[in-house]
DNA sequence: GTCTATACAACGATAGAC
DNA sequence: GTCTATCGTTGTATAGAC
């Protein structure tokens, strides 16, 4: 309940999971703003309203068949915009890629930017960075499991950056664990490759999901850490 | 080097590369015998030779760009097998699709039930069949990338059989655990959790060797546990 | 701003000569 | 058993009426 500036961790994922609906228009119109020379509608409102739906069934369509499979008919079927009007949002089927790219992206480097100032210590460092992640794939699982499923039909550049977050992601747990050697905390020979592991059991979370929805929520998971 | 018949363990990577070297010959026969009536090419080693190299450039091409996304034009060009010759091997894309995964699906059946008769013990067992595991999906590692990354594709037959053989690993994995409880070998509370936490990491060696390729094999992967 | 109708390319698959 | 030529279908994308 309490989500008062200064906590160190974020107090429950119903809070957390306000913040990001919150975030999601802001980044929506973002996303708009960006594109706006490519964009025929220009509505504002219009146009940010019917592309989070647009992006939103493209995700649902996608995450079922592929986006490869998924054919601009369907998405104007399931979104109920006529093929001609889809088009006057989108330029090409490409471009919608990227776009909800940039959509998710763009979210969780906000999100990830903003550990509270007064965390302090490695394992807290950790732990925080750890569970917000965790509850950031589960109120974004739509676009974390596109973005893992569909990275490899990238282009070059997009492939490329793709590897570079995770990567990143990876040193950033690197770097806790060994900061947490240093200051006694933690015991492993091996950080670089425990970091390696940790990250397939962040992404398990959102790509297995029907496995652990027979079982409880993520404060287990965690516990399992 | 020595494979004599009641080894505990699997001697080296390099001998079990030939054992499943020999396997895969013989389960590409066996693809085609089981498919013969749809397959109009009657030489038998005609056939099996070329199917072995449409399989071989199918899982090649599919996994840079998804089997669905790859037209049968562009398997044509990498076999160098024009269309009309192609289609008296494979008679439709989705039969080629149900080959493939019957090639792999044999292979491993074969590999993971043939543990030594004298291992002994859960935590011998356990050993075994992570080893067994990695080792496999290190040398088929197109088809298990392959199968994981088109398994959100299949039919609604072939994605429950899917579901069904993951959870029966975990289920192996799971029990081998409980047992060594029983023993007094393991210190877990959760076993399922556990075996739960096992999979990805055994799943993420043939999904991100780019990542391993920079360090040493999968003996030290397997240290980690 | 949205619709229907359509252009044009690429797809899976086949026929028939060799 | 293999090839070239071609079928019908489906895909992305656009034009022009409303």
């Amino acid at each position: 309940m309490v989500n008062s500036v200064g906590d160190t961790a974020i107090s429950d994922y119903a809070a957390f999971q306000r913040r990001v609906a919150n975030y999601r228009d802001q980044v929506c119109r973002q996303i708009y703003r960006e594109n706006q020379s490519c964009i025929r509608v220009k509505k504002e409102e219009v146009a940010v309203c019917r592309m989070t739906a647009i992006f939103e069934k493209t995700l649902e369509i996608s995450n079922r068949t592929g986006f490869q499979a998924m054919s601009v008919r369907d998405l104007s079927e399931a979104t109920g915009i006529s093929m001609g009007a889809l088009y006057s949002y989108i330029e090409s089927k490409e471009r919608l890629l990227d776009m909800i790219l940039g959509l998710g992206s763009s979210t969780t480097r906000q999100v990830l930017n903003e550990m509270p100032q007064d965390t302090l210590g490695a394992r807290a460092k950790l732990r925080w960075f750890l569970r917000t992640h965790l509850y950031l794939t589960e109120a974004m699982q739509p676009w974390f499991y596109f973005s893992y499923m569909e990275s490899r039909h990238f282009g070059k550049e997009a492939r490329e950056k793709a590897i570079d977050k995770e990567l990143a992601t990876e040193r950033l747990v690197a770097d806790y664990l060994q900061e947490g050697i240093a200051e006694g905390e933690f015991a492993t020979d091996e950080p670089e490759l425990t970091a390696a592991a940790v990250k397939p059991l962040l992404q398990d979370w959102y790509l297995k999901r029907w496995k652990f929805h027979r079982r409880d929520i993520s404060v287990d998971h965690y516990a399992d850490f």
